[in-house]
DNA sequence: CTACCAAAAGACAACGTTGCCCCTAACTTA
DNA sequence: TAAGTTAGGGGCAACGTTGTCTTTTGGTAG
């Protein structure tokens, strides 16, 4: 590969001048500037990254681990945040898939380690606790989308009991009384938090907890979701009459558009759905589209990156806010 | 941070000693092995890759150009697939998102030719054609799941027209006898190749192709997609009278599904139902679960790796068989 | 004891940059 | 005119490794 003493040497002048005009250093005549650019192009230069960092002390790596238990589609945009704020300040966002199976945690974090890390971004792919090796103390990590039970990591999490606040809030508000809400697994921190939510916002408006049916339907058990959503709704409707279903998850949702459709109810005219996810593209296949609450995950990848960027050492517990995706069946 | 010099005085040996340890060189008294190991644990020794690069003239680098146009869930396989080889084989797998907005294809080029990237996987979202610059004949580099029309660069892709023959195949050996094929939008390489495969299978087997209705019901217009499927199959049901429906994409599938469902008809017992992808929860959330052809995304990854890793320079066009995933529908 | 040899380990340059220091020439000021 | 200032640019070491060459050590044969 051409090196800066190439270009020196193609323009005529030191090697450092090179340097300099490379590193946009003011002064430099933009006689030889001119000169040093028409060299850097006639040779197809390009900086050596590597020699930088060796030189620089500075590695501008920022490591980006996924711990991808659960293959959920739209938690990519958690990279893309931390990506694209990588991108415009000129870092290096070195992604590295963790499974419990081949590729461990340890190897990951040894190998960002080798590469000089300045930051760790640690990125679960729902929102859960998780344990995490002393070594990543050593580096200035984020937990994006999980968190420790040592709460020595600064952390960004979703608010779920917030988003469970606002669409449940949302409901009552556009007339909704009688509201079945089918959870997730308890053990789930989003369904805990949603719960607490969906009971706030009955209390903030004096509605009655009597109108609020919550039910846990889908349960993990030895390591395998099973959800019984369709039997659950049809009894929910039979025995509790609700107005308007609130889903934990949109797959969930579109088991029960099957179920009422089956049943002769039309959502969004007899009956109202809710949901949680804002999944890949099943909102907007199901006919009418389904009003739900989107994860911020690019937020929380944008925000565990400024975070790393900002060289903060606090260690905050950060909560962001879903997003209300209204649509047709609410 | 802790270098090979820290080490060498902990250990009271050379630095060059510390360097032939750390490389496994067998030339080192097994005493002063143990010395060297000892310090290197005890200071948290990690080698400086940055280092290692600008000495070694080897990058060890493979950028990864995904191209998100479209935002499907299971294309990350693709780049898993790359990933695991990668991390496998000792190698750094640089991720580049582009997108036509924000993130241009010539700055993540050049991006990795900073890095000194020893090979490049350029990687579409869904099967089609593109066009790259110039600059990537500089360095070897592999199409996943596109292709170019100059044809200069490696490619591996799907096996669009074995998959529609072998799916369509299978519905005829399964006793299907009348087939609607309501495939995507023509005008996409995918559609073209099922449909011929679709063909083949009926002439393979001396059917009669009045037997096999083919319609695009996916059109793509000023870049929107717009889907027509649930119109399409009522139609299609009440005039072709199919004992089977062949879809060109999972969430099609469950358009269908729910079309059926509003018809009487029971999926799998009435009528079957096959599809393409196995798109993410789909096929599995679908009652009965959904017969689909799985494309190659992860053995595409791989392909495109081992052939970087091999330095083959052939310009290849690779197909990769679809997987089909058979289940309740068909 | 000397000569020789192989094993082991040290010395030193090199990789492609950047940081630091210094030199030169031209210009300004007294 | 002499001294001081400043813009511009060159020289050289340093970053943390690895490659090449040389030296040291210890053992063995003559």
């Amino acid at each position: 590969m051409v090196t800066i003493k190439d270009v020196a040497k193609h323009a005529g002048v030191a090697f450092k001048t090179v340097a300099r005009v490379v590193n946009n250093d003011p002064t430099v005549k933009p006689e030889n500037r001119e000169k040093v650019l028409r060299s850097v192009e006639a040779l197809g230069y390009r900086p050596n990254r590597a020699a930088q960092m060796t030189r620089r002390k500075k590695s501008g790596v920022i490591g980006f681990i996924a711990d991808e238990l659960l293959r959920i589609p739209y938690t990519f945009d958690l990279i893309r945040g931390a990506q694209e704020m990588a991108w415009k300040h000129n870092r290096e966002l070195m992604v590295l898939n963790i499974n419990e199976h081949k590729y461990s945690l340890e190897a990951a974090v040894d190998h960002l380690f080798q590469h000089r890390a300045e930051g760790i971004i640690y990125a679960s792919m729902y929102h859960r606790q998780v344990s995490l090796p002393d070594s990543l103390t050593q580096i200035p990590t984020v937990l994006a989308n999980c968190y420790t039970s040592c709460g020595r990591f600064a952390t960004v999490v979703p608010d779920e009991e917030l988003a469970g606040e606002q669409i449940v809030g949302s409901m009552l508000d556009k007339g909704y009384r009688r509201i079945a809400f089918l959870n997730l697994d308890e053990r789930i921190i989003a369904a805990q938090g949603r719960k607490a939510g969906a009971i706030r916002a009955f209390e903030k408006r004096g509605e009655s907890l009597q109108n609020l049916h919550i039910e846990s339907v889908i349960v993990e058990q030895d390591g395998q979701l099973i959800s019984r959503a369709r039997l659950a709704a049809c009894e929910v409707i039979k025995q509790f009459k609700p107005d308007a279903i609130l889903c934990g998850q949109d797959p969930m949702a579109m088991e029960i558009y099957f179920v009422l459709q089956s049943l002769g109810l039309k959502v969004g005219e007899d009956i109202g759905i809710g949901s949680f996810d804002n999944w890949d593209l099943i909102p907007e296949l199901l006919q009418p589209s389904l009003t739900t609450m989107a994860l911020p995950h690019y937020e929380m990848g944008r925000w565990a990156f400024n975070y790393l960027l900002d060289e903060r050492t606090d260690v905050v517990a950060s909560k962001l806010p879903f997003r209300l995706i209204s649509r047709g069946s609410l």
